[in-house]
DNA sequence: TCAACATATCCGGTTATCCGTATATGTTGT
DNA sequence: ACAACATATACGGATAACCGGATATGTTGA
């Protein structure tokens, strides 16, 4: 029986956070941030995606609060905004490592839906 | 300077165990479920979606072992697989609660992008 | 102020993924 | 075996989200 609903907005919202964390790219470019601060030519380097693309990524983990940045000189510095997501992602691999060939035999978020 | 990759193929299946997560309607199925069991029909009410709907993510949510399924006469009763999952699923809300209001507009993961 | 550099944004095209309706499958009691 | 019930799958259509190339913005040094 629906037991009763915490917070429906919070829960919106945290499926969103999961969203953004749920991209090959933008999970890439945290796990390269999570050994320290990078300007956007580097990471560039790092994903091996275009410019366009790692800048777009990064706008979109900005505006969420994954990370910061600042600039320097002509170049954005962009780190990680805190420890926490780091945590989680490391916590996240330790159960998907046991799952990864069904993971990643779910095209489609499912075999053939 | 990008440092060593360390498993490209779990990066990615992590990824996707993110994507599985990022969606409202599987995320409320499994809020539902960490309270305890619930049948097909239960979760129908509880997530206000069609049976159809609800049944693909299900099978989703199985075939990327999130949840498990067992037979009950005619009924299908679904279960966490795990309560790892749910503690995770606590930490992210912890964390997007303070970013909710940048989450929320963050539509098409980016404000206009 | 201008050219070069570093990053961000715009745009059109493509694919992924969601959805509901209709239908198929599996289970029970008669 | 059959009707009723519970759940799963198969569509087709709509939209979200990804992508690269071109272009705009901002910063530096001359």
């Amino acid at each position: 029986m629906p037991i009763a609903v915490l917070d429906p907005d919070l829960e919106k919202a945290t499926a969103r956070f999961f969203r953004v964390l749920g991209d090959p790219t933008r999970m890439r470019i945290l796990e390269l941030l999570s050994q320290g601060p990078l300007t956007v030519a580097e990471i560039v380097l790092g994903v091996g995606a275009t410019q366009s693309r790692v800048s777009t990524h990064l706008a979109c983990l900005k505006w969420c609060k994954f990370v910061e940045a600042r600039r320097d000189g002509r170049q954005m510095i962009y780190s990680l905004q805190d420890g926490e997501v780091h945590q989680l992602i490391e916590m996240a691999k330790s159960i998907a490592i046991h799952h990864r060939d069904h993971l990643a035999t779910c095209s489609r978020i499912g075999p053939d839906w």
